[in-house]
DNA sequence: AGACAATCTGAAACATGTTCTACTTTTTTT
DNA sequence: AAAAAAAGTAGAACATGTTTCAGATTGTCT
């Protein structure tokens, strides 16, 4: 089939972008050589991504797919809406964090701002905020702590955001970065749960 | 005086790298077009800035002093911390955005990532964090909502960049960035102050 | 199978950030 | 003022993102 064949391609080279970008960070993301890991010409990368932050964003969308599967499978544990909450920026720090390289590639092809990157970014973003939604108690569970407030687990994820942006440039360690998003919760919590 | 030509130089750098950014954005800043403007060689440029991104943050934190400045002589105004904090942010969206192609351009240099760029960034942060702190009543000012949370402006001030992003990308406008730190404002001083 | 369309390829070309070099001008020091 | 040091200059050179193009390959339809 031709959507397999094409398909096939894709994945080749978002495996060498990813591979790349995990020894060497984005620089080390040079489309020439990304073209010769997957084994395509040049002018097929840029026939399936519309520039290097494209790519590096698309590595990105893979991954958050596996984590959202990842999720689905092992939901955050923890007792109360707060506690579950920091649990999983916890986990989503760990998890993004576990590659660095990688992941301050992606952080900042995500920052670059270009507008034909705005739709997949924001996507990101929402799923971010979706799952951080289902870990602070799902919108099927009535009753729970911010049925009011939707837009908390957005602020939370622009918290995040720049706290690894912080992260990226080595401001900070992974560890403050989930500190922040914590007093964020904290105070945000605050006389709504215990 | 050896120090004036030199500053000199640099802010005829400063200056035209600005307007290049104020025309047509981060791609327009050409620093072939930048050594131009400014009547300097490219290696002057680069004696005086480490990257394109450099300069362009350079150029944040001339901007950013004289908004402090402007800020000294006119304090935000504003009955109660809560009202002083949000117009503060409205101001400061309001000033950067007012020549979208230069902010975005600035934006996108501060997102960059780049250790070496690191502390001037941080050093920008702070800043916005300080007027908020300012903003919102002051460390003088004993008895005021957020003494025991110092670092609410700096949570205020993710929110705010992480709006902006989106804004630089196209996601939001404007308003949109003001209204979400706004609901943080809200939310984070529930049960603080009326 | 044969024709048509879409895709891919290899290679060159272009734009621009960045670096380098050899030379000149300016500033400082003595 | 002469010598030394620092800063600036012009321009080439290099790296890499991005575009372009003519021809080869692959896949689809009849």
């Amino acid at each position: 089939m031709a959507e397999n064949a094409q398909e096939e391609r894709t994945r080749r080279i978002l495996d060498a972008a990813v591979q790349l970008a995990e020894r060497g960070g984005f620089d080390a993301v040079r489309l020439r050589d990304v073209a010769a890991h997957a084994d395509v010409a040049l002018a097929t990368v840029y026939k399936r991504f519309k520039s290097k932050e494209d790519l590096l964003v698309g590595a990105l969308a893979r991954d958050a797919d596996a984590f959202g599967i990842l999720l689905a499978t092992n939901p955050v544990p923890g007792d109360t809406a707060k506690e579950r909450t920091v649990t999983f920026f916890r986990l989503a720090t760990e998890v993004f964090c576990a590659k660095p390289n990688l992941a301050r590639a992606v952080l900042r092809a995500v920052s670059s701002g270009e507008p034909e990157l705005t739709q997949k970014v924001a996507q990101f973003q929402n799923q971010i905020a979706d799952y951080t939604r289902i870990a602070m108690g799902g919108k099927d569970d009535e009753g729970h702590p911010f049925r009011d407030s939707p837009d908390v687990a957005i602020l939370l994820q622009s918290i995040w955001y720049a706290g690894l942006v912080g992260w990226m440039g080595g401001l900070r360690g992974m560890t403050e970065v989930v500190d922040q998003v914590a007093l964020a919760v904290d105070i945000m919590f605050k006389g709504v749960e215990g």
